[in-house]
DNA sequence: GTACTTACTAACGTATACGTTATTTCCCGA
DNA sequence: TCGGGAAATAACGTATACGTTAGTAAGTAC
């Protein structure tokens, strides 16, 4: 009622995304930037009032997160964000495992041009140089790239769309074991390995040796929860 | 108002499922059944009315079925049905042929005892002996509860639920294409060959002779579009 | 006759109201 | 004091109302 109290601040027209998908980036950003931590809960309104919006463009977008695998719906408990477990990391990267290798086979079968890979190649370089910086964030962002673009590239959008949801299901996981284990030298090489197999079109080596890649990492990033005991993620 | 309009005919109570789902299955099942055919276009408001709910429930399930690669939204034309085009076919079976073999690979290396493995021997009997019958129908129903088995039994649930979503969008292709192509003799032995190797604990065999035959569905089934020009299904 | 503008219509996005149901708390009895 | 039941509360599921926007059609001007 009051002047401190401005009622009616909906987005007056110009708004060019809608309210849905802001909540949808929102949330999914909170629960990334572990701001909403495994295992929050909160209530339907309680998200709303966070968001500054009413319960309805919140529950859609739950709805999406919850076929991601982020958060879980629970009847009045509200959301949940869905904590991360050993055996949730393995099968988060035996799914990348098949997916990812199978995107090196693809592109490595399109014979693509060397400025179309030019963007996994500079990743690639940006692990080495941040690793000689001792930067592990930026090391991270680095791989990240790396990973993102070998799908992006594979031109399966199918492919591509399951392999980033499940990687932003073990992103937490990689964030908090970033500093807990050994320094990724292997990394690099083996992306190196992988390009290279790609602009000869062996589609089997880019296949398996990203094959090889991905389990290595599964086995270090399981190790290291099952070492220091790390009970979700 | 008269006796002939039943008002507050809502569920009363003993509702075990919610309209969510019940709106959800009875779409899906339309697609799948082609009674809503590729193309198919609605509004929220005549799906609501033809499912006897209001839009809210019907929208949420359309959030999910567009997750899933069934139906397109678009603003101010209500839900589409994606038609899929051989290029979607072969995104598809890249898919499946992916995420197929590294559940070979898991089940065989869990040294599964023989019993578990019962559900895929028997479906794999039935598709040699629908294949006598002559009966096609009963083959594609039983080749279908073989790869359900195989993703169900390999331990990776997210796994499993992607696979059965990318299995779900190619299922009318292959409904339509079950009579255009040759007698398909030769999955029922490559079926028992993946038994075999999981049996016998040899993942790495299971894996490729699984990825092998998947490709070579995918072939078959790609080729099928092509010759008969299938301009979309 | 064609093109542009304007007005009307219809669908969706969002908010909100309402009824149902699950949970929790309190009270009573054993 | 503990357990069970009932009532109250709170959250969700669903329906519906409302406002915005896009699409379409008609009319006018050039």
């Amino acid at each position: 009622m009051s002047a401190s109290t401005p009622r009616r601040l909906r987005q007056t027209g110009r708004s060019r995304t809608s309210l849905v998908e802001r909540a949808y980036e929102q949330i999914k950003q909170r629960i990334l930037n572990n701001d909403y931590s495994p295992g929050y809960q909160a209530l339907e309104k309680d998200v709303a009032e966070d968001l500054g919006m009413s319960r309805t463009p919140v529950r859609e977008a739950l709805i999406q997160l919850k076929h991601e695998g982020l958060v879980e719906l629970i009847p009045r408990r509200g959301m949940k964000v869905v904590p991360v477990v050993a055996e949730d990391m393995q099968e988060i990267y035996d799914v990348l495992t098949s997916l990812e290798s199978m995107a090196a086979e693809l592109l490595a079968r399109r014979q693509p041009d060397s400025d179309v890979l030019e963007p996994m190649k500079a990743a690639t370089r940006d692990m080495v140089d941040a690793l000689e910086d001792n930067d592990l964030d930026a090391w991270a962002a680095a791989d990240e790239r790396f990973h993102r673009a070998l799908i992006d590239l594979c031109g399966n959008r199918r492919l591509a769309s399951m392999a980033n949801t499940v990687r932003d299901q073990g992103y937490r996981a990689r964030m908090v074991t970033l500093r807990l284990r050994d320094k990724p030298f292997a990394s690099a090489d083996e992306h190196e390995r992988v390009l290279k197999a790609i602009e000869e079109g062996d589609w089997q080596t880019a296949r398996d040796v990203h094959y090889e890649h991905r389990k290595r990492a599964s086995r270090e990033l399981t190790g290291i929860l099952r070492k220091y005991r790390l009970p979700q993620l």
